[in-house]
This record gives C-alpha cells, structure tokens and sequence, in this order.
DNA sequence: TTATAATGTAATGTG
DNA sequence: CACATTACATTATT
C-alpha cells in the first residue's frame, strides 16, 4: 500500500512529466526546455531527481473537499485520504499543513480589504459629520446673535426692565457655545442633555460681540 | 552558465554536507533525529534528495543586505553575490523571489495594523462629532424656543416695530435647521457658509412650536 | 526567445 | 502542529 505511494511519487519523478497537466495543457506550448546538458552534466545524473511532482487534479479536489469538512487532520482520516489518493500519508499531513498555512494568509488578505472599505466609508462619514457640525456652529452664532440684538432692542425700548437682566451666577464653567470655529470640546459621551444652560448663559453675559 | 549554476547547485546538494555551517551551529543539539523511520520510509524514497538547505547566516546577512539595499537583482549583482557566498546563482536568484514574497506579506501585516489603529481612532473621532452634533442640536432647539419666546414677547409688547428686523436677504434655498433631530444634509462638501438664512426664515415662519 | 517578476505549491527544518 | 525557509514550477510580462 504506502510502496504504491512510493512507486507513484517515484513515478512522478521519474516518469512522464506533468502527466496531469495533460489534460488542460493544451495550448501551443513545446515545453522543450530542460534538455539542454552540457558535457558536465555527466554525474549530472542527479538533476533528474526532484522534480516537483504537482499532485494531479484528482488528487487535489478530494483534498480540498476533505480540507473544506475540516482543517486539521485525525491521523486516521489521513490515513485513508493517503491510500485513496495514492499518497504517502507523510504527503497528506505536508499537504494539510501548507494548505492552512495559504488559507490563513488568505484569510488576512480578506481582512484587510474588508476593513479598508470599513476605512474610507467612515473618512466619508467623518467628513460629513464635521461639515455638519460646522454648519451646527455657524448656525448658533446667527442664533445667539439675533438673541442678543432682541435682547437689546428690548432693554432699549423699556427702558427698565428686571433688575440684573438674569440672576448672574456663575459664568465661566461653560463652553463658549460660539467662536469655536473648531474648538470641539472633550467630552465625548457627555450626557448630551445640556442643553439650556448656555441659553441661560447668555444671560448672564454681558454680549462680547 | 546555466550548466554551471547547476554543477555548482548539484555540488551544494551531494558534497560536502553543511560546508556554510560549521562555522557558527555549534549549539547543544545533537541533531540526531531523522532515523525514526517507520515501516513507511522503507524504500525512504525522501530521503535522497534534498540534503543541505539552510544558508549559512553569513550568507544569509550578505543576502539580507544586500536586499536591504535594493530588492531587484540585475544579474551583474547576482553573480558577484554567488561567487561571494559560493551559492549557485540560480540560489542567489530564487532567494530574492522569495524574501520579496516574504517581505510583501510583513507589509502586509503591517499595513493591516496601521489601518486597524487608523481605523479604531476614526471610530472614536466618530462618536465624538456624533455627540458634537446632537448636542448642538439641542442647543439650537434652545436657541429657536429662546427666539420664538423673544419675538413673541415683543410684538405683543410694541406691537410695530423695524420693518426689518433685520438685513433680510434672500430666505430660501436652506434646510430647515431644526426638528430635524437627525435628518442629516447630504451636501458634504458644502461651501458650509450659509449660516444667515435659518434666522431670516424664522421670521417669514408662523413659528411652530 | 530569453529573462524575470509574481505567484503557487511541495518539501524541509526548527521549536 | 505552526512557522519559516528553500526550492521548484507556472504564468505573465518585457
């Protein structure tokens, strides 16, 4: 059984080349190369050696079959897969081997070109998210000064009005809604729900602006 | 030269065993595995072939450098470097094809960490200008209430007042800034310096809120 | 046609 | 077995 192996691997050797290929070879190759010894070659008996066999088609499709059930490999399973594909078994666990090897690189090509598309659909987003958050500030600016211009306009029409135009607390510890142009504050996942105190802010400021 | 490359080649495979070796494999390890033949190996039909791999790492630091210095190998350098390291050429040649697949897939796994660390900060960034957005969302519901109430207020207080509240230009063509709670603009790349019309509009809207 | 870059595959060797 | 290495083979390109 495994010296069928061996005369099929020897035979592979030493036999017709690419005896697989046969099949699908067909376009107008010679394929002459490899004949051309010079005098020196005398020992060189030897170059006849190692020719790298290439496992037939047959032979490939039923381990890709058995590698696409299950990557690794029970030494029994390999035991059988050797003896219906004429194989040293030492052949099917070489085998197994590079084809995870191959299928891991693979694996990491995908990964890349996944998370690149992943990659530029965000710059995208991104790019959006900044536009609208300039427009956002661009907009408050106008809001905040029409508010104050209302703000004015009352307190010059009558004349007196509530005594301090707010109950002047504190005012600092806000951000400065406008004139940021760009300065992004730092809290990310702020509660978001601070949403009245700048208005009363406004308030508490005597208008730069 | 062909011829030679192999003679030199066969020379490597059946001569002198290790002959790069010896100068630096003085390690413990007695090396003397390879006789667990099993009943398989019988005809040890792999055995013959492929002695010797394995370059010295004197060789392989010439090798190294001089692909550091330029991955492509014009066959002058080819040649010097053979004789240098007393490798066959073919040697030479079939070591550069495969450090430049080597080194093709290290970039590989670099380029995918870079843009994995790329791609998580875009992730935060995003979350960031999410949070940036909603809240300025808020801020200019504020803002309107705030301008509604004002408006309000005043033409309750003065009846009349400026014909113009205010330099009133055109006062269409935007969005409606608000209530949109995510209704996000599609015009990425806005020219973003529409930042007057919103309040103009407020003021031709029978306020709804 | 030759040379070789690029890619794929088999086998070897080490940990 | 994973992993790196060596070598051979095939295909596309020039």
């Amino acid at each position: 059984m495994n010296n069928d192996d061996q005369m099929l691997h020897i035979s592979q050797y030493y036999s017709g080349i690419y005896t697989q290929q046969l099949t699908q070879q067909g376009e107008g190759k010679p394929k002459r190369r490899r004949k051309k010894n010079k005098g020196d070659d005398v020992n060189g008996a030897m170059m006849r050696r190692r020719r790298k066999r290439k496992l037939s088609d047959e032979q490939v499709n039923l381990l890709e079959q058995s590698f696409g059930h299950e990557h690794k490999l029970e030494s029994e399973r390999k035991d059988k897969l050797a003896s219906e594909l004429g194989l040293d078994p030492r052949q099917v666990t070489v085998w197994f081997q590079n084809r995870r090897a191959r299928w891991k690189s693979k694996k990491l090509e995908e990964e890349y070109s996944k998370l690149k598309n992943e990659h530029e659909t965000n710059i995208v987003d991104k790019c959006r998210l900044e536009n609208e958050v300039l427009k956002l500030k661009e907009q408050m600016c106008e809001a905040e000064k029409e508010i104050q211009r209302l703000l004015m306009e009352r307190s010059d029409g009558i004349s007196i009005n509530s005594p301090t135009t707010s109950s002047l607390s504190m005012e600092a510890a806000m951000d400065p809604p406008f004139l940021g142009e760009f300065g992004f504050d730092n809290s990310f996942y702020g509660p978001s729900h601070e949403g009245l105190e700048w208005v009363n802010n406004l308030y508490n400021m005597p208008y730069h602006m």
